[in-house]
DNA sequence: TCTTTTGGTATACTTAAGTATAGTAGTTAC
DNA sequence: GTAACTACTATACTTAAGTATACCAAAAGA
């Protein structure tokens, strides 16, 4: 294992530790796909529990991912904004996206056959 | 939500649950990198048990994800193979790679100030 | 007035993931 | 003969992640 290696893998854990769990990700595209309040983020990624929204918004707006806007109009109005260092994650996510879309074609294709 | 988010969305995550812990991604990264055998593999992912290890190997061939070979030489030589599945999650780890190591510099800048 | 919406928090619980440690069977080196 | 290496499996345990459910206050709509 040579020197480069070892930084790699470091560099890959680090990501992977920042992924975390199950639901940072897709509440990473999904406000960069122009979701901004609570409950549009939530009706957005069926499944999530407002608990588990709720952490990793306080969590990512914690690791500068988001910035969180409040509106103190009547009613108030609350908004993520995303991050350049949300955004950065872009060619990631494209990329898990592509996989995916090509890991079910092959499936698709096996439960053909 | 339009139709292509709903998709969009599904495919990554599939791509996730595929992922999982905290092991698969730096496991395909270093036979990927030209490791094959077990211990081989093992010592280049400091903190992974063979535990770990072994159950990965075997639900990534299960996931066609390698290719398990056994050369019935004394002393029995087992070799793991990455197939075309594997490496078609290149263009994932090299973009983790390089958001880590961006994101590494980040944090010492910070940390400079 | 009653229901629904917004933006959440609190409590309790389950489950999956990971760790720690020991052991197996065969082989090779000293 | 004993220590070390290979390629693992087994058992027991801990912890982190996620789920389920209920609840809050304020406002708006029917």
């Amino acid at each position: 294992m040579d020197r480069d290696q070892v930084e790699e893998l470091r560099s890959l854990q680090d990501t992977l530790y920042f992924i975390g769990g199950k639901w940072r990700i897709p509440i990473m595209n999904s406000i960069c796909n122009g979701n901004r309040r609570f409950r549009e983020i939530e009706r957005s990624i069926p499944g999530i529990t407002t608990r588990m929204l709720s952490r990793e918004l306080k969590d990512m707006e914690a690791n500068k991912l988001l910035k969180r806007n409040v509106y103190a109009d009547t009613p108030v109005l609350v908004e993520y904004e995303p991050t350049e260092h949300c955004r950065s994650f872009g060619n990631i996510i494209s990329e898990m996206i592509n996989w995916g879309r090509s890991h079910r074609n092959v499936v698709v294709e096996r439960e053909d056959c």
